[in-house]
DNA sequence: ATGTTTTTGGGAACCGGTTCCAAATAATCT
DNA sequence: AGATTATTTGGAACCGGTTCCCAAAAACAT
């Protein structure tokens, strides 16, 4: 491999002068076109190390993902490596796997990295991770969680849950089940339950409502879901992620209940899929990828020292299908 | 930020020393204790470019992707991060977002940040693949797709292809539509399709085989079903994604067509949805996880000059499910 | 032609580690 | 004890760039 110095050698300069041509120095247009020659027959590119050594810092922006097999996460970070193309930095992903040591590992990795900043897509922030914020001298941006002492960005998951929780109770839904995941997920497990449970809190007199709680997993969803409506029965059932509305659905076949004639369900998300099941899936469409670019937009800026909010909210939509279905019961 | 020099000068020893400390050298007890109190009250962590300048090599893998957003590119990359970090190795993953001048343009990348080696989930290999692998100094290897020129791992869809058809055939479908997408694909496009051609052509007497092309969009997928079924009308339909069978699926459903009483479908890949749906998919499940595991594996063997074959295959295998029905016409 | 300003080029130091080599010290063997 | 060998240590060079500073050359003004 040619080194700075031998292409100086073979152009007959100093390696000073090859540097500030290469970095736009001033040059005389004839060093500059023999050095541009002998570049280009030797096929020279600068050692980026050598270079991030004295830069002390690079273009790289690191992004830790809980886990990579998600569709939100995917389509977050098209969001986030599209934009980043664009502002001329490049993504590297961290997956720690949904092991929060990990995470932190990689937090610090990164900062060894000398990553320009970090996105955390989060699922909770715990003391370890805001002692690694600290002690990194890296801007970090919190992705779906937020904490105070953080730039964040997050979903709205609750009033999204509102929405969707308020447009169940008003098509006549008299037992209502949510099925959700543990706390230990603040946006999904927390704030998606709170604003469906505020929703249905103010049609208190006619709803009965009812919470539950599985895992991310479809397969535990799906027998969740199956016990769910030997005790409760439902009308109609509002899950945490599309994922474990799958898994209702699943269930919802196996226990002979037609969708959405016998019970309405909906999901979060708005994953692809949701559109081609059948029946179709009324969901909370969530712009992950737009979310990705508003990250990666707040991270650069967070690196060029420009002033942010300290928590942004990234849109949602209601796509109403055909899962769910009006109640007139009441009516009769 | 302390430097390998501050270290020195507080434990009043010399640089040296304790770089070979760092890095398990010979050093007495003593000294030890001492740079080791000094590394711990600092907080020191050596900068990784330094080490990188020096080593002329990291232990980063990095990582080509035709696009982030799919099931198999997911359980790939789970699968490599996983092995990878087994075996001290870290994944940097590069997005090429469906774009061959970019999918280059990484391999370029990586090489000047000096990754030890590169996985390229491969869609197709054109000769400005080649000439890139040619004049990188750093072993490649293939995922997806094979080329003599390079090690490649492969997911056998041929042989997966021809066992769905021989399947199918063998149900006594007479009437069998594959729906594929595009030559430019190779594996997805061309071995697939030849698989199932091969044993369909096995059975060439009874049954009448027509072919079929769209994309890898679910929508357009439906689409191009759609038509299908009006000017074919097939009893079975082969298609080479799961996302195509989903699209199909609802096509299908719009047509009235039941699954699988008029209709049977097939998917291929093994994503996890296809369970969950209604009716579940018949399939065949490509171990994209364990492909991943081995490719971590190949790679890193390349890396120390060990000897692998040049062509591996990973297993897949069929999931018989709910959505292919046995016909019985030819009995009556 | 001479003085002044602007360009251009070269030398050397620096970034923060690793490694080679030789000197100093400690341990082992006659 | 003296010689020999093994272990620790420090100094200096090196990895491949960037940048500062000053000298030489060129361009311009008087």
């Amino acid at each position: 491999m040619k080194t700075i110095a031998d292409i100086a050698k073979i152009a007959g300069v100093a390696k000073s002068t090859v540097s500030r041509f290469l970095n736009g120095g001033s040059v005389s247009e004839e060093t500059k076109r023999k050095i541009e020659q002998v570049i280009n027959e030797t096929g020279y590119t600068p050692n980026a190390f050598a270079q991030s050594l004295k830069a002390k810092q690079t273009n790289m922006i690191g992004t830790i993902v809980p886990r990579l097999d998600s569709y939100a996460t995917s389509r977050t970070l098209m969001g986030i490596d599209e934009r980043l193309r664009e502002l001329n930095y490049h993504m590297l992903i961290s997956n720690a796997g949904q092991d929060l040591h990990r995470e932190i590992e990689s937090i610090y990795t990164l900062a060894k990295q000398k990553a320009a900043g970090i996105i955390l897509l989060a699922t909770q922030v715990t003391d370890a991770h805001l002692q690694a914020f600290r002690t990194i001298d890296i801007p970090v941006l919190l992705v779906g969680q937020q904490h105070e002492e953080v730039y964040s960005l997050i979903h709205d998951d609750e009033t999204a849950g509102y929405a969707i929780g308020k447009y169940i109770a008003q098509r006549g839904h008299k037992k209502i089940a949510f099925l959700g995941v543990g706390e230990y997920d603040v946006a999904v497990g927390v704030k998606r339950k709170k604003g469906v449970a505020q929703a249905l809190r103010e049609h208190a007199e006619e709803v009965e409502a009812r919470f539950f709680e599985t895992t991310f997993s479809m397969t535990d969803a799906a027998e969740k879901a199956e016990q769910l409506f030997d005790e409760f029965s439902p009308s109609a059932l509002i899950c945490a992620t599309d994922n474990i509305a799958f898994g209702a659905m699943k269930a919802a076949y196996r226990k002979k209940q037609y969708v959405p004639k016998d019970i309405s369900i909906t999901g979060f998300g708005g994953y692809e899929v949701t559109a081609m099941m059948h029946p179709s899936l009324t969901t909370v469409h969530i712009h992950f990828k737009e979310a990705g670019q508003m990250a990666a937009d707040h991270i650069t800026k967070l690196i060029k020292g420009e002033d942010i909010p300290k928590l942004a909210y990234s849109r949602f939509e209601l796509v109403l299908r055909e899962s769910v279905d009006i109640r007139t019961d009441h009516l009769l």
